[in-house]
DNA sequence: GTGCCGATGATCT
DNA sequence: GATCATCGGCACG
């Protein structure tokens, strides 16, 4: 169970990234308290080709220039004006490629993923879903920008070889014609 | 379990 | 001023 590197990220296919992230364990410090889940459901986005991307077209603007950056970076921003979503870019230098996170499983640091979302949610909702999945990990703009491999995120490799995998039309994105159907959803089974 | 709906603000035109 | 890579609460039944 080692630290993945990240020439991981740089892997210029992002819908095998989004896959071979299935089954790791993503890690969060946030002030000395330390939790981590593994990631059970992602999406893929091909910047430039991908009409659901925010860099559909090669689009460069303050906000989508953190994806052009070396793949291993995170890239987040606010959702519908509350919920901060979590990508990680992929690929190489001024490829926009990235993978949005959007469920995980909690595997440790259950007290602070509670105290952070409510104690009246169930442990299987916690983590369900993308805003929920940043709220309880702690991930918010602070990490915007930030490499996988800071004390403050990082990723473990532990994935098992074998895993079973569901693919899925994306979500939220149906403004994006024949690219909202492309099954670029990748869920872990069980 | 499914379905509707308001909240809420950064971003871009 | 429009557009969202969403969520939780409520109404069903």
């Amino acid at each position: 169970m080692s630290k993945l590197p990240l020439d991981f990220f740089l892997n210029n296919n992002v819908q095998e990234v989004a896959q071979n992230l299935l089954g790791q364990t993503i890690y969060t410090n946030i002030n000395g308290n330390i939790s981590s889940a593994m990631i059970i459901e992602t999406e893929a986005y091909q910047g430039p080709e991908d009409k659901a991307s925010h860099a559909y077209n090669n689009k460069r603007t303050k906000r989508t220039e953190i994806m052009y950056k070396n793949g291993g970076c995170c890239y987040i921003y606010i959702c519908y004006g509350i919920h901060y979503l979590f990508n990680i870019v992929t690929n190489k230098i001024n490829i926009p490629h990235a993978v949005l996170i959007r469920s995980g499983k909690v595997i440790s640091g259950l007290e602070y993923i509670k105290k952070r979302r409510g104690n009246h949610i169930p442990n299987s909702k916690l983590l369900q879903g993308p805003g929920n999945f940043t709220k309880g990990l702690g991930i918010d703009m602070r990490f915007n920008g930030l490499y996988l491999d800071k004390k403050q995120i990082w990723i473990k490799n532990t994935s098992t070889v074998k895993k079973q995998i569901i693919t899925a039309p994306r979500v939220g994105i149906s403004y994006a014609e024949k690219y909202a159907l492309l099954p670029w959803r990748y869920i872990l089974k069980n």
